[in-house]
DNA sequence: CTCATAATGTTATAACATATCAATTGCGAA
DNA sequence: TTCGCAATTGATATGTTATAACATTATGAG
């Protein structure tokens, strides 16, 4: 899987098996259940590589029959984010699917304000800048949010 | 002006002061105007090294007669964000004041989960990691949110 | 089987944010 | 000075995001 970023995937729908599988794998190991509304909320968020509202997953489990109150969705989405399957964006105070679960659980997103497509950098924040300033403070990091926005290349590419 | 990191001011009232000197200036200068709400919503959050949520800042506001209603706080919000006064901590939806205006305007944030302190470091988010996984994929960078959590170095240090 | 735990269903509400339109104020030009 | 534009403030309503709390149901270890 060299797809570090989200932007130039070209197969979408074996990037979505592949995902998934690995998210049934891992629950297997760890003796996590993937309940079905836990597997269709991390579905619907690999459905594309953007960032989807709660209310926006609601409304498509609610579509499937699967629960219509917010709790429904927050619980889903609070588990697949603890399993390191799925990102809370917090500048769009929304969620994505992670596209490399197990690697770096630091992780940094590029976000199109154009398409709104959020790619997930495979860095290491808390090594870099940051990391430096957080230790010339005597900063401990437990968490990191690094995310920008601006546009990708094919909406880049179309601007200019 | 070293401090850099907020966790080590120890002179605050000094610190209000000079901020609130500087963002006068810079309206000034730039033919913003500093009206009363703004300049009070400003000493507010001057008033710690903490990120305060709208809310809070309108309860402030409130108790000094200065308005009720949620648009009085994030108008005055959004002014002195614009103008480089205050920042908004993604991670908290809260708000805190700009300890080096006119410097970096991508700033990182360091969060203490335990005392709640944030302090402004004077890096160049766009200039590191991130900024090469940027560039590697093609994408360009319009604004930054790095945010770290985790515990400042008193709380630290009682922590061990 | 049964008990403890985890997950789900349901109701209600808290917390964060903005749209809209009216009234007022500040300020430069006529 | 006063006219008129633009920025600001006032006020009402509503939209959006998130969680508390408690009842009910499913799951799996012993």
């Amino acid at each position: 899987m060299s797809d570090a970023i989200g932007f130039q995937c070209r197969d979408h729908s074996a990037c979505k098996q592949t995902m998934l599988a690995q998210a049934q794998d891992h629950c297997a190991d760890a003796g996590l259940r993937l309940t079905p509304v836990r597997r269709r909320t991390l579905e619907i968020l690999l459905a594309e590589h953007r960032a989807l509202g709660a209310y926006d997953v609601l409304a498509r489990l609610s579509a499937d029959g699967m629960g219509t109150q917010p709790p429904v969705a927050y619980r889903a989405l609070d588990f697949l984010v603890k399993a390191g399957f799925a990102h809370k964006i917090e500048a769009l105070n929304a969620y994505t699917a992670c596209v490399h679960p197990g690697h770096s659980h630091t992780p940094a997103f590029l976000i199109c304000r154009n398409c709104e497509t959020v790619a997930e950098a495979d860095t290491s924040p808390a090594e870099g800048r940051l990391g430096d300033a957080a230790r010339a403070a005597g900063f401990v990091i437990e968490r990191t949010v690094v995310e920008a926005t601006g546009l990708c290349p094919d909406c880049a590419g179309v601007a200019a």
